[in-house]
DNA sequence: ATGTAC
Protein backbone atom coordinates (compact mmCIF):
# COMPACT_ATOMS: atom_id res chain seq x y z
CA UNK A 1 0.00 0.00 0.00
CA UNK A 2 1.42 3.54 -0.91
CA UNK A 3 0.87 6.53 0.56
CA UNK A 4 -1.82 7.53 -1.98
CA UNK A 5 -3.45 4.72 -0.63
CA UNK A 6 -4.20 5.60 2.64
CA UNK A 7 -6.29 8.97 3.96
CA UNK A 8 -5.83 9.75 7.51
CA UNK A 9 -8.88 12.61 8.59
CA UNK A 10 -8.59 13.32 12.80
CA UNK A 11 -8.54 10.16 13.84
CA UNK A 12 -10.46 8.24 10.84
CA UNK A 13 -8.33 5.92 8.47
CA UNK A 14 -9.55 5.30 5.06
CA UNK A 15 -7.45 2.70 3.22
CA UNK A 16 -8.10 2.70 -0.82
CA UNK A 17 -9.46 -1.13 -1.47
CA UNK A 18 -9.43 -0.21 -5.33
CA UNK A 19 -10.82 2.85 -7.62
CA UNK A 20 -13.51 4.29 -5.58
CA UNK A 21 -13.76 1.78 -2.99
CA UNK A 22 -12.17 2.94 0.37
CA UNK A 23 -12.58 0.92 3.65
CA UNK A 24 -12.65 2.22 6.94
CA UNK A 25 -10.97 -0.29 8.85
CA UNK A 26 -12.88 -2.03 12.22
CA UNK A 27 -11.59 -0.79 15.18
CA UNK A 28 -12.90 -0.42 18.95
CA UNK A 29 -16.68 -0.90 19.34
CA UNK A 30 -17.10 -1.30 15.10
CA UNK A 31 -19.06 -4.38 14.49
CA UNK A 32 -18.10 -4.34 10.81
CA UNK A 33 -15.96 -2.36 8.74
CA UNK A 34 -17.67 0.68 6.91
CA UNK A 35 -16.74 1.44 2.88
CA UNK A 36 -16.78 4.67 1.08
CA UNK A 37 -17.52 5.08 -2.57
CA UNK A 38 -15.91 7.70 -4.39
CA UNK A 39 -14.04 9.23 -6.48
CA UNK A 40 -11.18 11.71 -4.64
CA UNK A 41 -12.90 14.20 -6.00
CA UNK A 42 -16.26 13.24 -3.99
CA UNK A 43 -14.24 12.14 -1.40
CA UNK A 44 -12.54 15.80 -0.39
CA UNK A 45 -16.27 16.89 -0.14
CA UNK A 46 -17.57 14.08 1.78
CA UNK A 47 -14.80 14.22 4.63
CA UNK A 48 -15.85 18.11 5.17
CA UNK A 49 -18.98 17.11 7.69
CA UNK A 50 -19.63 14.59 9.64
CA UNK A 51 -20.24 12.01 6.84
CA UNK A 52 -17.33 9.93 8.16
CA UNK A 53 -17.46 9.78 11.48
CA UNK A 54 -21.66 9.38 11.69
CA UNK A 55 -20.44 6.07 9.08
CA UNK A 56 -18.58 5.00 11.55
CA UNK A 57 -21.08 5.22 14.52
CA UNK A 58 -23.53 3.40 12.17
CA UNK A 59 -21.48 0.76 12.39
CA UNK A 60 -21.75 0.02 15.97
CA UNK A 61 -25.51 -0.63 15.26
CA UNK A 62 -26.51 -4.62 16.51
CA UNK A 63 -26.43 -7.10 13.76
CA UNK A 64 -24.65 -4.69 11.06
CA UNK A 65 -23.40 -7.15 8.29
CA UNK A 66 -20.77 -6.63 6.00
CA UNK A 67 -19.94 -3.04 5.95
CA UNK A 68 -21.77 0.86 6.49
CA UNK A 69 -21.52 2.24 3.14
CA UNK A 70 -21.40 6.04 2.04
CA UNK A 71 -22.42 6.41 -1.43
CA UNK A 72 -20.87 9.13 -3.92
CA UNK A 73 -23.35 11.59 -3.12
CA UNK A 74 -23.00 11.16 0.68
CA UNK A 75 -23.38 13.90 3.33
CA UNK A 76 -24.16 14.75 7.22
CA UNK A 77 -27.62 13.56 8.24
CA UNK A 78 -29.52 12.67 11.27
CA UNK A 79 -27.58 10.52 13.35
CA UNK A 80 -26.99 8.06 9.82
CA UNK A 81 -25.37 10.42 6.72
CA UNK A 82 -27.70 10.27 3.56
CA UNK A 83 -26.60 8.39 1.20
CA UNK A 84 -25.85 6.18 3.65
CA UNK A 85 -26.57 2.28 3.04
CA UNK A 86 -26.79 -0.33 6.26
CA UNK A 87 -27.85 -4.20 6.55
CA UNK A 88 -28.86 -5.31 9.88
CA UNK A 89 -30.01 -8.96 10.42
CA UNK A 90 -33.55 -9.17 10.46
CA UNK A 91 -33.66 -11.92 13.64
CA UNK A 92 -30.75 -10.94 15.75
CA UNK A 93 -30.06 -7.07 14.42
CA UNK A 94 -32.06 -4.13 14.81
CA UNK A 95 -34.37 -1.04 13.33
CA UNK A 96 -33.05 2.21 13.22
CA UNK A 97 -35.43 4.88 12.23
CA UNK A 98 -32.66 7.75 12.05
CA UNK A 99 -31.38 5.37 9.13
CA UNK A 100 -34.59 5.73 7.32
CA UNK A 101 -34.68 9.05 7.86
CA UNK A 102 -37.63 11.83 8.43
CA UNK A 103 -39.13 11.99 5.45
CA UNK A 104 -39.99 8.33 4.49
CA UNK A 105 -40.07 7.06 1.06
CA UNK A 106 -39.14 10.52 -0.38
CA UNK A 107 -38.45 9.20 -3.85
CA UNK A 108 -38.55 9.96 -7.43
CA UNK A 109 -40.41 8.90 -10.30
CA UNK A 110 -40.31 9.63 -13.92
CA UNK A 111 -43.97 9.78 -16.38
CA UNK A 112 -42.93 9.65 -20.28
CA UNK A 113 -44.46 11.43 -22.68
CA UNK A 114 -43.82 10.81 -26.77
CA UNK A 115 -43.48 14.54 -26.67
CA UNK A 116 -40.11 15.78 -28.78
CA UNK A 117 -38.64 19.30 -27.02
CA UNK A 118 -39.85 21.30 -30.38
CA UNK A 119 -43.56 20.52 -29.88
CA UNK A 120 -43.14 22.30 -26.45
CA UNK A 121 -40.91 25.00 -27.01
CA UNK A 122 -42.42 28.32 -27.08
CA UNK A 123 -45.51 26.98 -24.51
CA UNK A 124 -42.77 26.31 -21.50
CA UNK A 125 -44.11 29.18 -19.71
CA UNK A 126 -48.13 28.51 -20.38
CA UNK A 127 -47.23 24.81 -19.28
CA UNK A 128 -44.86 25.87 -15.87
CA UNK A 129 -48.34 28.33 -14.57
CA UNK A 130 -50.50 25.44 -15.43
CA UNK A 131 -48.52 22.81 -13.62
CA UNK A 132 -47.83 25.35 -10.64
CA UNK A 133 -51.44 26.26 -10.23
CA UNK A 134 -52.38 22.51 -10.32
CA UNK A 135 -50.31 20.76 -8.36
CA UNK A 136 -50.47 21.91 -4.66
CA UNK A 137 -46.73 22.58 -3.58
CA UNK A 138 -44.79 24.51 -0.29
CA UNK A 139 -44.98 24.03 3.48
CA UNK A 140 -48.56 23.35 5.21
CA UNK A 141 -51.70 21.30 4.24
CA UNK A 142 -53.68 22.08 0.78
CA UNK A 143 -53.46 18.54 -1.56
CA UNK A 144 -54.86 17.11 -4.39
CA UNK A 145 -57.46 15.18 -2.45
CA UNK A 146 -59.15 16.26 0.45
CA UNK A 147 -58.55 13.26 2.34
CA UNK A 148 -61.09 12.30 5.63
CA UNK A 149 -60.03 9.50 7.84
CA UNK A 150 -61.56 6.66 5.69
CA UNK A 151 -59.05 7.95 3.00
CA UNK A 152 -55.87 7.55 5.00
CA UNK A 153 -56.39 4.80 6.53
CA UNK A 154 -57.45 3.42 3.19
CA UNK A 155 -53.79 5.07 1.26
CA UNK A 156 -52.19 3.47 4.30
CA UNK A 157 -53.35 -0.04 4.08
CA UNK A 158 -53.83 0.22 0.24
CA UNK A 159 -51.05 2.52 -1.35
CA UNK A 160 -51.74 2.66 -4.94
CA UNK A 161 -54.45 0.25 -5.27
CA UNK A 162 -56.35 3.31 -3.43
CA UNK A 163 -55.76 5.39 -5.89
CA UNK A 164 -56.72 3.21 -8.48
CA UNK A 165 -59.88 2.46 -6.92
CA UNK A 166 -60.48 6.40 -6.97
CA UNK A 167 -59.83 7.05 -10.42
CA UNK A 168 -56.16 8.30 -9.46
CA UNK A 169 -54.55 5.26 -11.39
CA UNK A 170 -54.60 3.26 -13.99
CA UNK A 171 -53.62 -0.40 -13.89
CA UNK A 172 -50.01 0.34 -15.99
CA UNK A 173 -49.00 2.46 -13.11
CA UNK A 174 -49.47 -0.06 -10.46
CA UNK A 175 -46.90 -2.57 -12.82
CA UNK A 176 -43.72 0.34 -12.90
CA UNK A 177 -44.36 0.94 -8.92
CA UNK A 178 -41.74 -1.28 -6.73
CA UNK A 179 -44.01 -3.96 -4.99
CA UNK A 180 -46.88 -2.34 -7.54
CA UNK A 181 -47.02 0.43 -5.03
CA UNK A 182 -48.26 -1.64 -1.89
CA UNK A 183 -46.14 -2.71 0.57
CA UNK A 184 -47.77 -5.39 1.86
CA UNK A 185 -45.88 -5.20 5.72
CA UNK A 186 -48.05 -1.62 6.06
CA UNK A 187 -49.87 -1.49 9.55
CA UNK A 188 -51.93 1.63 9.51
CA UNK A 189 -53.13 1.38 13.42
CA UNK A 190 -49.11 1.78 13.59
CA UNK A 191 -49.53 5.02 12.80
CA UNK A 192 -50.64 7.58 15.02
CA UNK A 193 -53.93 9.48 14.52
CA UNK A 194 -51.78 12.61 15.44
CA UNK A 195 -49.57 11.88 11.89
CA UNK A 196 -52.71 10.95 10.26
CA UNK A 197 -54.14 14.08 11.21
CA UNK A 198 -51.05 15.80 9.32
CA UNK A 199 -51.48 13.66 6.18
CA UNK A 200 -54.85 13.86 5.62
CA UNK A 201 -54.72 17.02 3.99
CA UNK A 202 -51.81 16.91 2.34
CA UNK A 203 -52.66 14.25 -0.23
CA UNK A 204 -51.07 15.08 -3.61
CA UNK A 205 -48.70 18.10 -2.51
CA UNK A 206 -45.05 18.36 -3.65
CA UNK A 207 -43.83 20.23 0.06
CA UNK A 208 -40.70 22.46 0.21
CA UNK A 209 -37.09 22.07 0.33
CA UNK A 210 -35.63 19.96 -2.11
CA UNK A 211 -38.70 18.61 -3.66
CA UNK A 212 -40.44 19.77 -7.23
CA UNK A 213 -41.93 18.54 -10.53
CA UNK A 214 -39.55 18.85 -13.48
CA UNK A 215 -40.56 18.98 -16.97
CA UNK A 216 -37.08 17.22 -19.01
CA UNK A 217 -36.07 16.54 -22.29
CA UNK A 218 -33.57 13.66 -22.75
CA UNK A 219 -30.23 15.16 -23.95
CA UNK A 220 -27.76 11.71 -23.84
CA UNK A 221 -28.41 8.28 -24.58
CA UNK A 222 -25.52 5.85 -23.31
CA UNK A 223 -26.64 2.64 -23.52
CA UNK A 224 -29.25 2.34 -26.79
CA UNK A 225 -30.33 -1.11 -25.97
CA UNK A 226 -31.55 -0.40 -22.28
CA UNK A 227 -32.97 3.06 -23.29
CA UNK A 228 -35.32 1.27 -25.71
CA UNK A 229 -36.46 -1.27 -23.46
CA UNK A 230 -37.40 1.79 -20.87
CA UNK A 231 -38.90 3.21 -23.76
CA UNK A 232 -36.44 6.45 -24.18
CA UNK A 233 -34.86 8.32 -26.62
CA UNK A 234 -33.13 11.16 -27.50
CA UNK A 235 -35.12 14.93 -27.44
CA UNK A 236 -38.27 13.00 -26.27
CA UNK A 237 -39.91 14.78 -23.10
CA UNK A 238 -40.26 13.13 -19.77
CA UNK A 239 -41.45 14.38 -16.22
CA UNK A 240 -39.58 13.67 -12.68
CA UNK A 241 -41.51 14.04 -9.72
CA UNK A 242 -39.43 14.07 -6.42
CA UNK A 243 -41.76 14.51 -3.23
CA UNK A 244 -42.07 12.31 0.05
CA UNK A 245 -44.79 11.58 2.94
CA UNK A 246 -44.72 15.46 4.20
CA UNK A 247 -45.96 15.05 7.64
CA UNK A 248 -47.22 12.34 8.08
CA UNK A 249 -43.90 10.54 7.51
CA UNK A 250 -42.30 13.40 9.18
CA UNK A 251 -44.18 12.75 12.80
CA UNK A 252 -44.22 8.68 12.06
CA UNK A 253 -40.48 8.96 12.40
CA UNK A 254 -40.23 11.88 15.14
CA UNK A 255 -43.36 9.36 17.49
CA UNK A 256 -41.01 6.21 16.95
CA UNK A 257 -37.74 8.53 17.58
CA UNK A 258 -38.91 8.88 21.17
CA UNK A 259 -40.69 5.57 22.20
CA UNK A 260 -37.77 3.67 21.33
CA UNK A 261 -35.22 6.14 22.64
CA UNK A 262 -37.61 5.59 25.97
CA UNK A 263 -38.00 1.89 25.68
CA UNK A 264 -34.51 0.59 24.26
CA UNK A 265 -32.30 3.15 26.80
CA UNK A 266 -29.69 -0.29 27.00
CA UNK A 267 -29.68 -0.48 23.65
CA UNK A 268 -29.17 3.53 22.92
CA UNK A 269 -26.69 3.73 25.79
CA UNK A 270 -24.46 1.30 23.51
CA UNK A 271 -24.64 3.33 20.63
CA UNK A 272 -22.03 5.89 19.98
CA UNK A 273 -24.78 8.80 19.29
CA UNK A 274 -28.62 8.54 20.45
CA UNK A 275 -29.59 9.88 17.14
CA UNK A 276 -29.02 6.66 16.02
CA UNK A 277 -31.77 5.41 18.39
CA UNK A 278 -32.92 1.69 17.58
CA UNK A 279 -35.09 -0.79 18.49
CA UNK A 280 -33.86 -4.81 18.47
CA UNK A 281 -35.21 -6.57 16.13
CA UNK A 282 -38.48 -9.08 17.02
CA UNK A 283 -39.23 -6.37 20.09
CA UNK A 284 -42.56 -4.91 19.78
CA UNK A 285 -41.46 -1.70 18.92
CA UNK A 286 -39.21 -2.81 15.86
CA UNK A 287 -42.62 -4.67 14.34
CA UNK A 288 -44.87 -1.25 15.30
CA UNK A 289 -42.26 0.86 13.93
CA UNK A 290 -42.11 -1.33 10.75
CA UNK A 291 -45.72 -1.36 9.65
CA UNK A 292 -46.04 2.35 10.15
CA UNK A 293 -42.97 2.81 8.17
CA UNK A 294 -44.04 0.28 5.47
CA UNK A 295 -47.77 2.66 5.64
CA UNK A 296 -45.63 5.94 5.42
CA UNK A 297 -44.44 4.12 2.34
CA UNK A 298 -47.55 3.80 0.61
CA UNK A 299 -48.49 7.44 1.39
CA UNK A 300 -45.32 8.59 -0.47
CA UNK A 301 -46.28 6.22 -3.23
CA UNK A 302 -49.82 7.56 -3.31
CA UNK A 303 -48.50 11.12 -3.43
CA UNK A 304 -46.39 10.89 -6.02
CA UNK A 305 -48.95 9.00 -7.66
CA UNK A 306 -51.55 11.83 -7.35
CA UNK A 307 -49.17 14.50 -8.54
CA UNK A 308 -48.34 12.19 -11.81
CA UNK A 309 -52.01 12.06 -12.45
CA UNK A 310 -53.05 15.29 -12.38
CA UNK A 311 -49.86 16.16 -14.02
CA UNK A 312 -51.61 14.02 -17.19
CA UNK A 313 -54.32 16.31 -16.91
CA UNK A 314 -53.03 19.67 -17.03
CA UNK A 315 -50.93 18.10 -20.31
CA UNK A 316 -53.69 17.28 -21.85
CA UNK A 317 -55.07 21.09 -21.24
CA UNK A 318 -52.32 22.62 -22.47
CA UNK A 319 -51.41 20.86 -25.75
CA UNK A 320 -55.01 19.75 -26.49
CA UNK A 321 -54.70 15.67 -26.89
CA UNK A 322 -55.80 12.82 -24.58
CA UNK A 323 -52.71 11.70 -21.68
CA UNK A 324 -52.87 8.32 -23.38
CA UNK A 325 -52.44 9.75 -27.37
CA UNK A 326 -49.21 11.37 -25.36
CA UNK A 327 -48.39 8.25 -24.46
CA UNK A 328 -47.42 9.43 -20.27
CA UNK A 329 -46.48 6.01 -19.07
CA UNK A 330 -44.82 5.71 -15.68
CA UNK A 331 -41.23 4.78 -16.45
CA UNK A 332 -40.55 3.80 -12.30
CA UNK A 333 -40.80 4.59 -8.84
CA UNK A 334 -37.92 4.56 -6.79
CA UNK A 335 -37.58 5.04 -2.83
CA UNK A 336 -34.85 6.88 -1.33
CA UNK A 337 -35.54 6.86 2.34
CA UNK A 338 -36.85 3.50 3.93
CA UNK A 339 -35.69 0.05 5.35
CA UNK A 340 -37.19 -3.17 3.95
CA UNK A 341 -36.60 -6.78 4.46
CA UNK A 342 -34.22 -8.07 1.88
CA UNK A 343 -32.45 -11.47 1.32
CA UNK A 344 -28.89 -10.95 0.53
CA UNK A 345 -25.92 -13.41 0.75
CA UNK A 346 -23.21 -12.64 3.34
CA UNK A 347 -20.52 -15.11 4.13
CA UNK A 348 -21.93 -17.34 1.74
CA UNK A 349 -25.21 -17.73 3.18
CA UNK A 350 -28.46 -16.62 2.30
CA UNK A 351 -29.86 -14.14 5.37
CA UNK A 352 -33.09 -12.12 5.84
CA UNK A 353 -31.66 -8.30 6.65
CA UNK A 354 -33.58 -4.81 7.21
CA UNK A 355 -31.89 -3.24 4.70
CA UNK A 356 -31.55 0.43 5.81
CA UNK A 357 -31.55 3.08 2.41
CA UNK A 358 -31.48 6.53 3.52
CA UNK A 359 -30.45 8.61 0.30
CA UNK A 360 -29.66 5.66 -1.08
CA UNK A 361 -31.61 3.90 -4.69
CA UNK A 362 -32.49 0.40 -4.84
CA UNK A 363 -30.44 -1.09 -7.71
CA UNK A 364 -31.44 -4.25 -8.24
CA UNK A 365 -29.89 -6.12 -11.59
CA UNK A 366 -31.47 -8.36 -13.53
CA UNK A 367 -33.03 -10.73 -12.63
CA UNK A 368 -33.83 -10.05 -8.82
CA UNK A 369 -37.58 -11.29 -8.44
CA UNK A 370 -38.71 -8.46 -6.57
CA UNK A 371 -38.62 -6.55 -9.76
CA UNK A 372 -41.57 -5.83 -12.15
CA UNK A 373 -41.76 -8.45 -15.26
CA UNK A 374 -41.01 -5.46 -17.20
CA UNK A 375 -37.91 -4.82 -16.03
CA UNK A 376 -36.95 -8.48 -15.03
CA UNK A 377 -34.58 -9.40 -17.77
CA UNK A 378 -32.98 -5.88 -17.73
CA UNK A 379 -32.84 -4.54 -14.59
CA UNK A 380 -35.10 -1.80 -12.45
CA UNK A 381 -34.68 1.83 -13.52
CA UNK A 382 -32.81 3.76 -11.23
CA UNK A 383 -33.83 7.59 -11.49
CA UNK A 384 -30.87 10.18 -9.82
CA UNK A 385 -32.13 13.58 -10.15
CA UNK A 386 -29.73 16.65 -10.22
CA UNK A 387 -29.97 20.25 -9.18
CA UNK A 388 -32.49 22.39 -11.21
CA UNK A 389 -29.81 23.72 -13.19
CA UNK A 390 -28.06 20.71 -14.33
CA UNK A 391 -29.19 17.32 -15.50
CA UNK A 392 -30.59 13.91 -14.21
CA UNK A 393 -30.03 10.91 -15.06
CA UNK A 394 -31.44 7.49 -15.40
CA UNK A 395 -29.81 4.29 -14.86
CA UNK A 396 -29.54 0.71 -14.86
CA UNK A 397 -29.50 -1.57 -11.66
CA UNK A 398 -25.73 -2.67 -11.54
CA UNK A 399 -24.45 -6.50 -11.87
CA UNK A 400 -22.02 -5.54 -9.04
CA UNK A 401 -24.01 -3.84 -6.42
CA UNK A 402 -25.77 -6.94 -5.11
CA UNK A 403 -22.21 -8.00 -4.28
CA UNK A 404 -21.04 -4.46 -3.14
CA UNK A 405 -23.72 -2.33 -2.01
CA UNK A 406 -27.05 -4.82 -1.03
CA UNK A 407 -28.46 -3.72 -4.58
CA UNK A 408 -28.04 0.17 -3.65
CA UNK A 409 -26.79 3.24 -5.59
CA UNK A 410 -26.80 7.25 -5.18
CA UNK A 411 -29.39 9.13 -5.04
CA UNK A 412 -28.97 12.64 -6.18
CA UNK A 413 -25.91 14.82 -6.17
CA UNK A 414 -26.06 16.05 -2.45
CA UNK A 415 -25.55 19.75 -1.16
CA UNK A 416 -22.37 20.99 -0.81
CA UNK A 417 -23.63 24.21 1.44
CA UNK A 418 -26.44 24.45 4.18
CA UNK A 419 -29.38 26.33 3.32
CA UNK A 420 -29.02 29.34 5.59
CA UNK A 421 -25.55 29.83 3.73
CA UNK A 422 -27.01 29.40 0.33
CA UNK A 423 -29.48 32.53 1.05
CA UNK A 424 -26.70 34.63 1.53
CA UNK A 425 -25.02 33.47 -1.45
CA UNK A 426 -27.66 33.39 -4.11
CA UNK A 427 -31.37 35.50 -4.85
CA UNK A 428 -34.13 33.32 -5.36
CA UNK A 429 -34.82 36.27 -8.55
CA UNK A 430 -31.60 36.02 -9.91
CA UNK A 431 -31.26 32.49 -10.12
CA UNK A 432 -34.71 32.17 -12.00
CA UNK A 433 -33.87 35.08 -14.24
CA UNK A 434 -30.27 33.27 -15.29
CA UNK A 435 -31.42 29.94 -15.59
CA UNK A 436 -34.26 31.27 -18.08
CA UNK A 437 -31.75 33.79 -19.94
CA UNK A 438 -28.99 31.58 -19.98
CA UNK A 439 -30.47 27.62 -20.23
CA UNK A 440 -34.07 28.58 -21.33
CA UNK A 441 -35.03 26.56 -17.64
CA UNK A 442 -38.53 28.01 -16.45
CA UNK A 443 -38.71 27.91 -12.13
CA UNK A 444 -41.77 28.84 -10.26
CA UNK A 445 -41.62 28.80 -7.11
CA UNK A 446 -43.84 29.43 -3.80
CA UNK A 447 -40.91 31.11 -2.10
CA UNK A 448 -38.13 33.15 -3.46
CA UNK A 449 -35.98 31.83 -0.29
CA UNK A 450 -36.85 27.81 -1.52
CA UNK A 451 -35.03 29.13 -5.01
CA UNK A 452 -31.63 30.71 -3.66
CA UNK A 453 -31.47 27.67 -1.08
CA UNK A 454 -31.93 24.98 -3.96
CA UNK A 455 -29.76 27.10 -6.46
CA UNK A 456 -27.66 24.89 -9.04
CA UNK A 457 -24.59 26.01 -7.18
CA UNK A 458 -25.37 24.47 -3.79
CA UNK A 459 -24.93 20.97 -5.37
CA UNK A 460 -22.50 18.90 -6.27
CA UNK A 461 -21.60 17.19 -9.40
CA UNK A 462 -24.28 15.09 -10.61
CA UNK A 463 -22.53 13.73 -13.37
CA UNK A 464 -19.13 12.46 -11.29
CA UNK A 465 -21.79 10.90 -8.62
CA UNK A 466 -23.34 8.89 -11.52
CA UNK A 467 -19.62 8.05 -13.09
CA UNK A 468 -18.54 6.91 -9.73
CA UNK A 469 -22.26 4.46 -10.29
CA UNK A 470 -21.26 3.57 -13.53
CA UNK A 471 -17.69 2.87 -12.99
CA UNK A 472 -18.16 0.51 -9.83
CA UNK A 473 -20.51 -1.22 -11.92
CA UNK A 474 -23.52 -0.31 -9.25
CA UNK A 475 -25.73 1.84 -11.38
CA UNK A 476 -25.09 1.70 -15.40
CA UNK A 477 -25.76 5.11 -17.20
CA UNK A 478 -28.95 4.78 -19.78
CA UNK A 479 -29.78 8.41 -20.30
CA UNK A 480 -29.53 11.96 -18.93
CA UNK A 481 -31.99 14.78 -19.01
CA UNK A 482 -31.85 18.26 -18.87
CA UNK A 483 -34.17 20.58 -17.06
CA UNK A 484 -37.29 22.80 -19.11
CA UNK A 485 -39.84 23.66 -16.61
CA UNK A 486 -39.56 23.41 -12.79
CA UNK A 487 -42.09 24.16 -9.98
CA UNK A 488 -41.41 23.64 -6.39
CA UNK A 489 -42.56 25.00 -2.87
C1' DA B 1 -37.32 16.92 5.07
C1' DT B 2 -40.71 19.26 8.69
C1' DG B 3 -47.29 23.18 11.16
C1' DT B 4 -38.10 24.77 10.60
C1' DA B 5 -38.56 23.57 19.03
C1' DC B 6 -40.07 21.12 24.00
Amino acid sequence: MTDDDVKQFGDIRLERVREHVWEMPREGEMRVPARVLASEQLLEQIRQDKTLEQLRNATHLPGMTKHAICMPDGHQGYGFPVGGVGATDAEEGCISPGSVGYDINCGVRMMKTNLTYAELEGKEEELVDALFANVPSGLGGGGIVQGDVDAVEGVLDRGVDWALEHGHAVEDDLAHCEDEGRRPDADPDAVSQKAKDRGKNQLGSLGSGNHFLEVQRVTDVFREDVASEFGLEEDQIVVLIHCGSRGLGHQVCSDYLRKIEKEHGDLLDSLPDKELAAAPAGSELAEEYYGAMCAAINFAWVNRQLIMHRTRRVFERVFGRDWEAMEMDLLYDVAHNIAKKEVHEVDGEDRELYVHRKGATRAFPAGRPELPSAYRDVGQPVIIPGSMGAGSYVLRGGERSLDLTFGSTAHGAGRTMSRTQAKQEYWGETVQDELRDQQKIYVKAQSGATVAEEAPGVYKDVDEVVRVSDELGIGDKVARTFPVCNIKG
